[in-house]
DNA sequence: CCAGACGTTGTT
DNA sequence: GTCTGG
DNA sequence: CCAGACGTTGTT
DNA sequence: GTCTGG
């Protein structure tokens, strides 16, 4: 799945990989955790825009926006159905950016590992998002989408996000491509993408937020 | 009809 | 909001 | 995702 | 064990 990952890209970089216009302040974060927010691409207007929105998609219809705190991920086998994300599949699809993410390898102790483009540079999750509006303001959220583990990440989960291809930036965005095509490309990127670095399990904990988290350890 | 759910992950 | 269960 | 809490009363 | 907070 993913519970955590990191962005620490200059915005420039985010704007140019993603066509888009930053419309927040982003600040370098190494231990990205749910219910935070988090650096968005969406449509805005005529173009692509960069805002932060709260991980943990809040439906619009929801009466408590806690019911947010278990949505940091939506399934792809099922986005097209669940009540809580057909809305936004059919009409708020966007892409949330990452130099890298966690995953936590089952074992004792649990050993977190780093995982980023081999090839270095950043990677697009496919993402929902939604509007929410209570009594004490309004809050825009969002969601990253799984699917299951390619090759490379067997052997330590068998869930990964779904990592968009940059050349499919615009068809996930569109709101006129099908639901057919859509769903096409919520399948587990190619094995050669990814490295895998085993880290410190400083990462577990959310109030350590360094560069360190993401380096490679011995083993 | 109304009431109640609406989700994923990992672990057992 | 919309579906499922009763 | 993991870490950490898990409670109430009265008083300031 | 299970929920909340980050």
């Amino acid at each position: 799945m993913c519970g955590r990952y990191a962005l620490s890209s200059p915005v420039e970089s985010l704007e140019a990989q993603f066509e888009a216009e930053a419309r927040a302040l982003l600040t370098p974060r190494y231990n990205i955790a749910p219910t935070t927010p988090v650096p968005v691409v969406r449509n805005g207007g005529p173009g692509r825009v960069i805002v932060l929105q709260h991980w943990g998609l809040i439906p619009s219809w929801s009466k408590d926006p806690a019911m947010g705190a278990r949505m940091a991920n939506a399934r792809g086998e099922t986005v097209v159905e669940k009540p809580s994300f057909r809305g936004p599949f059919r009409r708020n699809r966007c892409i949330i950016p990452a130099d890298g993410f966690y995953e936590w390898r089952a074992g004792t102790p649990k050993q977190p590992f780093c995982i980023r483009l081999a090839g270095g540079g950043l990677l697009g999750f496919a993402g929902l998002w939604d509007h929410w509006e209570g009594p004490d303001g309004a809050v825009d959220s969002c969601t990253i989408i799984t699917t299951s583990a390619n090759g490379a990440m067997a052997p330590i989960h068998d869930r990964m996000p779904v990592i968009l291809a940059p050349e499919d930036y615009a068809r996930w965005l569109d709101p006129a491509t099908p639901a057919e095509a859509l769903r096409e490309l919520l399948r587990p990127c190619p094995d050669a993408w990814l490295q895998l670095a085993p880290v410190s399990t400083r990462v577990g904990n959310v109030r350590n937020d360094d560069p360190d988290l993401m380096e490679p350890i011995d083993g």
